[in-house]
DNA sequence: AAAATTATTTAGACTGATCTAAATTTATAA
DNA sequence: TTATAAATTTAGATCAGTCTAAATAATTTT
């Protein structure tokens, strides 16, 4: 079994190295999980040990097949912690994130499986993003950032890139969730705003916000 | 705040305080925790710096008002997590502590208040434990042993003493449970065995057993 | 009441996770 | 391609929580 800080760093390792191709150098840890970049090489070494992570002195790291079954164990619960919490205790999305971090750490096989059967095994969390099966499979489905979708082009929002609250409740304040259906109607060439529908209202953009929103197309 | 270890052993303390009266003392909450009395004793000295617990030298500890209440949160979040366990993801009761005992330790007001609503305010965990409403508030009903119940009297099984999984498990057995109606038919001089009415079923119990089981009369 | 036993505390050490400061390697730019 | 900057690692320290072994205090027994 892991400890808590293992698996904040074979998580923080696994999203990382989905969003960037190639090892996973040790300032991108550090920054990732709050600590200075000589704790994470010693964090890496005891990885190294457990055979979680494959490590070459200033090479990064990249998971092993076992490192990354860890990590996706710990999404899984994290997820679904998160459908939890929105679906049945009243939590906002925005909120959801801190106490999931806790609640990921879990460890009881059969509450993580009682509680998917529970929600009635939820392929999506509350921010769009895939939970892991029992097999640790999980189904993603095309999604491209609002900044992509051509003009006139339906979509539906499915996710965000940027988790913070600020950003989620300003989502919220515009009306905008998972499954509201989105289209691009202008983009000023000017800078790059957007004049989109969201639903059954039309309203403006920003270039930043449109890549922070994940479209079904 | 506090680590889960202050959090143990306050929870220790409180517990061991409850069926013992005057100052707990170092062995006893080592036995309970699992611990040297040498670590026991260091913590002692690291809540009596936090004004947790009043502690002087070979005297034991005592908690303090502010010890009680955390305490007593702690205490709350564990019971309402065994409700749940029950009620909604399978588990039966002798499953649940080991989980319960991770889950007490998740810091989030609203998780536990919200969990409470979502239960619809139970006051009592699956072991007939009272569990500490928002205000710290718990309601104990008056409880005897089914030892000390009188022959032909009427009474309710409330709760249980030992909470092994080896003796829950043994009840279910025997198909006692919270709620379930007992009744001591005949009291044997001979070894103190008793012959009781357990629901609709009568049956023979050892004194041991009887002396774990809490009644309402 | 002294001796023996038990309980408790102290001293010193270890582990895991972190840090700072200095040294080393790799990458970048002149 | 050498100098500079940035990234990474090492060395050594700290902190929380634990341990063992030894010392001390309290309790019980004779």
């Amino acid at each position: 079994m892991q400890t808590l800080s293992t698996e904040d760093y074979l998580k923080a390792i696994y999203h990382v190295s989905q969003s960037f191709s190639g090892a996973v150098a040790t300032t991108s840890i550090a920054k990732q999980i709050g600590a200075k970049p000589s704790s994470v090489t010693d964090m890496f070494k005891k990885l190294s040990d457990q055979k979680l992570v494959k490590y070459q002195k200033y090479q990064g790291v990249s998971l092993t097949n076992e490192g990354v079954k860890t990590a996706l164990r710990i999404i899984r619960k994290h997820r679904l912690w998160e459908s939890f919490l929105v679906s049945h205790l009243n939590f906002n999305w925005d909120e959801v994130h801190q106490v999931a971090e806790q609640l990921e750490h879990i460890q009881s096989e059969k509450l993580t499986n009682e509680l998917e059967r529970f929600l009635n095994y939820p392929t999506h969390d509350p921010h769009g993003d895939p939970i892991p099966n029992r097999a640790l499979f999980m189904k993603t489905y095309h999604k491209i950032l609002l900044t992509e979708l051509p003009v006139n082009k339906e979509g539906v929002c499915i996710g965000v890139k940027d988790n913070s609250s600020d950003f989620l409740r300003y989502l919220d304040r515009r009306q905008i969730g998972i499954g509201t259906p989105l289209q691009v109607l202008h983009r000023e060439d000017f800078d790059d705003s957007l004049h989109i529908q969201a639903g059954k209202s039309t309203l403006m953009i920003t270039k930043k916000t449109a890549e922070n929103i994940y479209v079904k197309p």
